[in-house]
DNA sequence: CTTCAACAATCAGAATATTCATAATACAGC
DNA sequence: GCTGTATTATGAATATTCTGATTGTTGAAG
């Protein structure tokens, strides 16, 4: 997957840049318009994160570009709020995600996530770790070639650790991004425990499995 | 479900149209407070998507009138940014939710489902039709005071169907607003015609429910 | 009035999800 | 180091959801 971030705030690119690379991403940083489209133009991106704000013109004018030439290109709006004048107030700009600064980087990843597999239909999209194999679109995971056997329930939680791979992802994250309507789940059950001791028997049938912790008081992460 | 889209930009307006039918509703646009009041007074809109700013006056205004008169109606204020911090930052509107525009569809679809669920089970919490009484903050369901088991997915169908009665529902949209991602949920099997039957059968050991209908080549719809 | 094909209903059973009771473990305070 | 409490892990029981095969039904075409 590859990611063009297009933002003149050097700082801000290369946080979203790491964090996008760590979580399996291919990125490019652009920092104003004339290289985002230059790059656009020779490179096959999957998705462009657009700054609207850029030092030599409008982000609108390279979004503009883009849904002309690429239809199956995903693009999020970073806004920083109040940036946006009378002049597109009121505009539906045709990006498929829009985020106001600042935003937390595991929601851009989310976002970015949903995005393209939502653009590209089921396309390959496939993550990796520690010799597992996860094929996103169809539910499979492999070891080594060995298939795994998972349920639905245990892949979403095994993918969501792994797209968040050395960060520590609590309960109700996973409750809120698996089970969605949190309120409808009764929050005084282990059913998570249960989900990812399962998970864990599965996993570790076929390798040890000490980079899959628990972090007490806390929740669960999955070490690089 | 009627939404009622209260935007004077007749592109945005169309666009927002064209997605929420798409999604399932049935919506109608008004492009000024004048026709706005009208057909708030005169139909009944489930929820209303109101642009503050509209030509013959301020959509405040139709925001006031609807919160004195249709307390059952959702409010979905679309504010372009500064809009909101200028006028009425601190105000209390009484708007169920707000948007800031650019915005994403999908987003907007998400947040409208929710109001409106939140608006049905805070207002009325309860739903009856023929007999049947649906206590919606706590999935129980009775008949004439004898209390009926039914699974989430039954009583969630058995909700939306009460929910649109005397419209028919079809499959499609009975996966989308209840197992959400469409794309992941295997279509050529009938799991949803499984759970109707067995939704059914329940309800059919208290009594008849010849107003539960098939409607062949579209879905179902509960009639009143 | 038949026949056919598309659609819906039904049923059993497999797969999955959740609950519950209990055991193991970690950690703080002594 | 102990002890007690809170947290997590575990196994088994139960409940729910989904699949696939089969049967029934409808309505259009002949």
């Amino acid at each position: 997957m590859n990611i063009l971030i297009v933002e003149d705030n050097k700082e801000l690119a290369v946080e979203i840049y790491d964090f996008l690379c760590n979580v399996g991403y291919v990125c490019k940083i652009a920092h104003n318009c004339g290289d985002a489209l230059e790059e656009v133009s020779s490179n096959d991106y999957d998705a462009m994160l657009l700054d609207l704000g850029l030092p030599d013109g409008d982000g609108f004018e390279v979004l503009k570009t883009v849904r002309k030439t690429k239809s199956k290109m995903a693009v999020i709006v970073l806004t920083a709020r109040g940036e946006l004048d009378d002049r597109i107030n009121g505009l539906h700009l045709g990006a498929d995600d829009y985020l106001t600064k600042p935003f937390a980087l595991t929601e851009l990843s989310a976002r970015l996530f949903a995005v393209i597999r939502r653009i590209h239909g089921f396309t390959v999209n496939s993550l990796s770790i520690h010799g597992f194999l996860l094929q996103l679109q169809d539910y499979k995971v492999s070891y080594n070639e060995i298939p795994i056997s998972l349920t639905k329930k245990e892949f979403d939680i095994f993918q969501y650790l792994v797209l968040n791979k050395n960060r520590v992802i609590t309960r109700l994250q996973l409750t809120e991004h698996i089970w969605g309507d949190i309120l409808e789940v009764n929050s005084d059950s282990n059913f998570i425990d249960v989900h990812v001791r399962n998970l864990r028997k599965k996993l570790d049938k076929h390798t040890t499995i000490d980079w899959f912790e628990t972090v007490r008081n806390v929740g669960y992460r999955i070490n690089e």
